[in-house]
DNA sequence: GCGTCCGTAGGAAGCGCTTTCATGTGATGA
DNA sequence: TCATCACATGAAAGCGCTTCCTACGGACGC
């Protein structure tokens, strides 16, 4: 079923049914009639490869994610693919983690999609300097600007530092922040954040290396809480860690919210049910990856050549882990 | 930069070179050399749509979920992926949620892939028996078996047995079941072990219809805690719908495990974060979809030419929002 | 020493589509 | 009435690759 069968079954050449169904150049009402009548009978549907090959596009975006674990990353890869498919485009989908050479990988994805976007530390900056170089429309969300590429963020300064200023009305003391902010600038930034809304009222908080899962929280917190100095507030840089946290002090018999504040951030779908409820900061995922989406294809497009930088507001969402509110 | 380049470059004809590449046909080892030097220093990596229209072959592989929301899909997909990647396919996307016309997105992805995995419903059976007709293998998963296509499923029944049993010991008198058992093979699967299991200790349950989300959970299970003949245990078809459910029994003031049981069925990150932390069933997600994987590659390969139907067991996970355990 | 065969390599024909270029048609103006 | 032109259309040339078919040597057997 190629655009032969169609052209000899309407009676035309293979260029009029080409431009009838794509509408590149005027076609008589009639001949599209025609056309499109045959095409209706024979089921046609353009092979892609061939349009591929012949345009000189793929008509499908990639995605690339250092894990897909999490519903952070599922939010975003639906608002993804929601707006790309809207927008005409197919999306594939690429996984980084635990996988030997994501470099090679990426770069396969690279020969097989007009856009791309990269979230987070998937590859090194040398390698989307390369791909942006390569006329490759690239954007990275959750990740510094780089090079040439567009790149989509969450803001999480303010709601870092209402988080901070929040704690310190609860009458906080000794704060210590689980995570690695010298890992991701994002973290990073929820740490100034925070340590500014603390530094306001004379609290200096303290950082304490920790992964990003809840084990880890769980461990980490389990050895703050037991030490000499034991801080009264936990800010965790996600909600993994604080959700471990909270199950590390019922372990001690602390009072989450009353002997110790814990917080996280992203507000998965848990921190609204674990009680205390977890206090954290909302980002706008879904938006995030829809937003992506739009501006890639401003770009594949050719709507627009210079770079664009997005950063979309966080909200922090106070609850009862952070101390208990009237 | 084409296979022409590279066979200028080697001084060979871009025969030798495809075939030194794909290992298709002997090649000389000194020739093979000067072939790969060349790709070396030319960087060349085959177009994609050359190779696919040439060999009739894409190379990727199609997962089309209902939507993406939720930790159970983000598994599914991370393992699709992991396997599928290391089968030396791409894998492409499509989320049937909210799309005014899913049936044709599927159609338009079934050609630009070799193979198609489709979770639970989202198109109708005589799509799938088109697109196998059609000659493409087509895995279902979390569906009934349908046509030629093969199908990988979690077996919930023992553990819905199970369940039932559990509750029965813990001397519940009135079951209610949250859910559609009419809407989804596998949630039909849930209700009847969950019956089988109770009537051996006598317990006759009921079902009350309810959507799958979370504040439909919370909006069944008030009215029914409210209601005249109270229940002292609902049995939810998924985690979603006892999360809310237990917000509701809060909500009156009834204790979870103590005046009133709630089950979920899923074991999201939540579900063991919520207090009482929720007793539900967990399901392998990730080996759902690395299964899938494999078996469609399988067929892709022609490695197998008759239907597979795999069935994974499922994990009763016993919590405290069933009762409390010694 | 000559014919045969195998291993190797190149030419060329597609794969299904888009697009350029050339052509034919009827309508228009002089 | 004839040249001009806009419009519609078809033929054909790619797009980059795979693979069939053919051809060329050199090694082998007789």
């Amino acid at each position: 079923m190629t655009i032969y069968d169609v052209a000899a079954r309407a009676g035309v050449g293979i260029a009029t049914v080409s431009r009838a169904l794509r509408g590149s150049a005027p076609v008589a009402d009639a001949t599209r009639a025609k056309v499109l009548a045959a095409v209706e009978e024979l089921g046609f549907r353009p092979s892609h490869a061939g349009t591929s090959l012949a345009a000189r596009t793929h008509a499908a975006n990639g995605i690339v994610f250092p894990d897909l674990s999490g519903p952070y990353y599922a939010e975003v890869l639906l608002g993804y693919e929601e707006t790309a498919s809207r927008l005409g485009r197919s999306v594939l989908v690429l996984a980084t983690h635990g996988r030997d050479d994501p470099v090679s990988s990426v770069r396969d994805l690279a020969l097989r999609v007009d856009g791309l976007v990269l979230l987070g530390r998937t590859v090194p900056d040398h390698v989307i300097e390369e791909l942006t170089a390569f006329g490759l429309p690239v954007v990275v969300v959750a990740r510094p600007e780089v090079g040439a590429a567009d790149s989509v963020r969450a803001d999480g300064l303010s709601a870092a530092r209402a988080l901070g200023e929040h704690l310190a009305g609860h009458g906080v003391r000794r704060v210590a922040f689980l995570g690695a902010p010298e890992e991701s600038p994002d973290v990073a930034e929820r740490w100034r954040g925070v340590r500014e809304g603390l530094g306001k009222h004379g609290i200096e908080p303290t950082v304490t290396p920790c992964l990003f899962d809840e084990a880890s929280g769980t461990r980490v917190a389990a050895w703050l809480l037991a030490g000499e100095e034991r801080p009264d507030a936990l800010v965790c840089a996600n909600d993994e860690i604080a959700l471990g946290a909270i199950l590390a002090a019922e372990e001690v018999g602390l009072r989450v919210g009353v002997d110790v504040a814990i917080t996280g951030w992203d507000d998965v779908m848990a921190a609204r049910h674990a009680r205390p409820a977890l206090t954290t900061v909302r980002q706008p995922m879904r938006t995030l990856g829809a937003l992506a989406a739009e501006v890639l294809d401003q770009r594949i497009t050719g709507h627009r050549t210079t770079p664009r930088h997005e950063s979309l507001a966080t909200d922090l969402v106070v609850r009862d882990s952070c101390g208990t509110h009237p």
